[in-house]
DNA sequence: TCAATAGTAGACTAAAATAGTCCCATATAA
DNA sequence: TTATATGGGACTATTTTAGTCTACTATTGA
């Protein structure tokens, strides 16, 4: 099943915990834990990876802790992704380099490469802040496949 | 990385070859094996899914072998991706059941799976006949991302 | 009818990616 | 200087994915 790691998802909830903070308060990792109900290590881990990535800004010390580096409306799914998984990707090559040459010059590759930025398209148009809304206010342009509740994960 | 299995790249190296065939053609396992250099049992387990899942048609005994169900102008990558990874999901819910209530009504549950019907709708619009065509040729409404060649992975 | 060919089912093993934890160093403020 | 925080990264456990194998069923044609 295509999906994203479970640390992308808590990285999302991490995001979205702290743009309901006050804008500019730093939240330390303890109340990201507390307020998200995530594992604390978990939790850090996830907070120095988005801090690297630049989408939050820290402070060390006491009273020190995380907040958005950007208002939520300037964040988007796309750049949620490239923190947590790397860039959308996709594929490696199926074949060892040279072997291409019996499939029509590898097409096939090259295809996926560009679904791959379909999909980086469809994610550069949903922002952070939108994570935070009612469905019907979301930027979507396709059919909604499926509404089965989000508690589990819809079967394999 | 977000990111499609090897053997969705496999299956879809597997259809483009029976793309490839003459049309009602049949093409044993082991010619398709040769044809695309992949392992034979694992090119055996990729047709058995194709096949159930109906994209194509087998048939046993001397002179069996398998062809596309369809037309390949008829077969979507949405389609593919569903045959060999389930339906495109992307994520689980992070929570137990009941633990939502934390975090603006879990709306970011909700949220993956709009991104995933974004998705799938992108993949919807790439049809199995289009992997054999040149690139410009694509029905890509967004920007391309990278074209950092496909015989590697893009690093993670 | 028998032998050869080819698909079917699913268990099993190995390898790789992911998730989660822990430790120690560094920075800051009171 | 002590308490509170983040930073970096190693490490382990778990889960998923990939790949292989064995036994079985169906079809064809001599």
């Amino acid at each position: 099943m295509l999906r994203i790691s479970k640390l992308t998802d808590y990285g999302t909830l991490i995001l979205v915990h702290l743009a309901g903070q006050e804008t500019g308060t730093l939240c330390p990792a303890t109340d990201v834990a507390a307020g998200t109900r995530l594992a604390l290590p978990t939790v850090r881990k996830i907070l120095k990876t988005l801090t690297r990535a630049g989408l939050v800004e820290s402070a060390r010390g006491s009273d020190g802790g995380y907040r958005l580096a950007r208002p939520a409306e300037q964040i988007t799914a796309a750049e949620v992704l490239d923190a947590l998984e790397g860039p959308v990707a996709i594929t490696e090559c199926s074949h060892e380099m040279g072997q291409c040459e019996l499939e029509a010059d590898c097409q096939v590759g090259n295809a996926w490469q560009k679904i791959s930025a379909a999909i980086r398209g469809a994610m550069s148009d949903i922002r952070l802040a939108d994570l935070r809304r009612p469905p019907a206010e979301f930027p979507l342009r396709y059919t909604i496949l499926s509404q089965s509740g989000h508690s589990s994960r819809i079967s394999k």
